[in-house]
DNA sequence: ATTAAGAATCTCAACGTTGAAATATCAGCA
DNA sequence: TGCTGATATTTCAACGTTGAGATTCTTAAT
């Protein structure tokens, strides 16, 4: 049982054995997968008419609960990129009926973003497939290796912070 | 104890109670991991001068041993990257004089990228302080859940299909 | 030799993100 | 009321990747 990061790893050990590149074996493999898992993903949502991202922030928004609606920075930091990138991803669900721009009343500085009854019906079409999806790229995992594994990756992503989705 | 994708989770269940959304206990984590890790390497190479990419293609160079020279196509595969994008990076660590392009005598459609005599000693200088840092981001685990957690993740990447570097 | 299929790399236009600057607004305070 | 610093979003040029097509070369069969 080996996967390309042991590969990897013995490589640096045979040429750098004065390093111990142990952590190569974590974070390489959280590199790795992560690309693999966006491939399976990007392809799953591209036969549904969907690009990643527009389901990302398309789920945002609706498992924020009603009204369905975020400021533009709130959904900034949920997809973890910049606020250029927000507006523009905003302005292309917009042009498609996704979700609607609405003026803050309250902050004239803040836009809020609402999912619109056909964003809504889309996100809650796909959201049970993608899932069904998800579970199937974790066939390899049993139930209690889940948990393992989570409570892992938990644990790490505390420790550098990442503790909050507002 | 929580993280963000708990409360991500919280949110679904909230909103969609019907649909069991475990799967993205782990492959939330992974992919919000892999962000917070690359923005992490992305300070630590740039404040040795480095593009995160850069010191990819050159620890791939030099980890493959003596004589320090991989096919373009090796390198593409090697950092899960489209043709066009590995022709680009070859193209600026060469005007960079770190690596050079060598025709392949054998097979003249090939390209050869050697490692140069300055590739190397960067690479070589780097290396080590990589890790440390490496070790530092992953401070929070214990050296048994580090043996854990790679194990959980290479058993994933190996049902994905991720077994090789060729 | 010649041909055809396949492989390795490069080219290039389209696309999306970044990061910084610009704009507009808010909140606290003199 | 008028500042000042902070905040929210948009704008926009620079940058890198993608993906498809073009190019060059290899391999195997004829």
């Amino acid at each position: 049982m080996s996967d390309a990061v042991d590969r990897i790893l013995a490589q640096w050990r045979s040429e750098r054995p004065d390093v111990d590149v142990w952590p190569m074996g974590v974070i390489g493999r959280i590199t790795r997968l992560s690309r693999v898992l966006d491939r399976e993903l990007k392809e799953f949502f591209a036969g549904h008419g969907l690009e990643h991202w527009e389901f990302d922030v398309l789920a945002t928004l609706r498992r924020s609960g009603p009204p369905y609606t975020l400021t533009a920075g709130a959904l900034n930091r949920a997809a973890m990129v910049t606020s250029g990138a927000i507006t523009n991803r905003i302005d292309r669900l917009s042009a498609r009926g996704l979700v609607e721009r609405v003026p803050d009343e309250e902050d004239r500085r803040s836009v809020r973003v609402r999912l619109t009854d056909r964003g809504r019906t889309l996100v809650d079409e796909v959201v049970g497939l993608h899932v069904a999806n998800e579970v199937r790229l974790l066939g390899a995992l049993a139930p209690d290796d889940r948990d393992r594994l989570a409570g892992l990756l938990r644990g790490l992503l505390e420790s550098l912070g990442d503790t909050s989705i507002d």
